[in-house]
DNA sequence: TATTGTTATACTCTATAACTATA
DNA sequence: TATAGTTATAGAGTATAACAATA
């Protein structure tokens, strides 16, 4: 039977999407619980990570590049400064805007944090094998990129 | 300079799980918004994905396979079952249990669902090569593995 | 006494709408 | 007039605690 779906002609299939979709969900929802750092949110987490890549970034670029609305990203980098790892400096040529940075605090945490990661990292370790973290590497930067897009 | 985590003898690293982590939580994000029936909320397609893998299964088995706690299960059962979704039935031989089946409605939205998705996986494949496609359709059965470890 | 599921309640995260300040 | 960010408010989704029924 002839589908009316646009022609997929780079090898992406329906079973692939429904399969990482369900898988996204479900690991999202973990790892909301197997959180490093039990203060921070996965999206606190989640733009520092994206600072310690990027140096620094406006509200925002943050809050396009994170998928969340400005006034949520206002609140996230409230509470990033209040907790003293990330700092909020003038736009040099902008004064609406504001520059987002991280603290040394905020790179420290971060180290700390990736401990604490390869510890669960351990647990989840003993139940794949080589050949498949292989492919979850792979797989990593081009799911990066898919959030991006 | 030692340092006192695991060793991962498998091949699983920091980096990538850093990246990983990172890719699901924006992914999820994103994927809450694209949503392919505006009625049902991620983790309600989730469970009728479950369901019509394994055909049936009790309220506590949902909440484990979706790593959501039982009360929030009772729930997402009961709005399923108040849109025809689902049925409930008693269990055979524990009168404590419940046994949940999806309905004939929820096999055709999910064919309509899969359709549905199928445009917005158009989209989304512009931005990948074949290469790429080919490492997320490998990857995506292990991800499906590791959200249930 | 332990387990399955439910009810009642509260919390976290995010969104939308309306507002301020600057371009 | 358009844009960056904020404030105020509301909603979705989930958790915890307390409870009922059954094993």
């Amino acid at each position: 039977m002839l589908t009316t779906m646009p022609e997929l002609s780079n090898g992406a299939d329906a079973d692939a999407v429904n399969s990482l979709r369900s898988a996204v969900m479900r690991l999202s929802r973990r790892l909301k619980h197997q959180r490093v750092d039990e203060s921070l949110s996965p999206t606190e987490m989640s733009v520092l990570g994206t600072l310690a890549r990027c140096g620094r970034a406006t509200p925002g670029e943050l809050a396009r590049k994170e998928h969340v609305q400005p006034p949520s990203m206002t609140r996230i980098v409230a509470m990033l400064e209040a907790k003293g790892l990330v700092r909020l400096e003038a736009h040099p040529e902008d004064r609406r805007q504001k520059v987002v940075t991280q603290t040394e605090q905020a790179e420290a945490m971060l180290e700390e944090s990736r401990r604490k990661r390869n510890t669960w990292l351990a647990e989840l370790a003993a139940g794949l094998d080589a050949e498949e973290w292989a492919k979850v590497r792979a797989a990593a930067p081009v799911l990066e990129k898919l959030a991006q897009l």
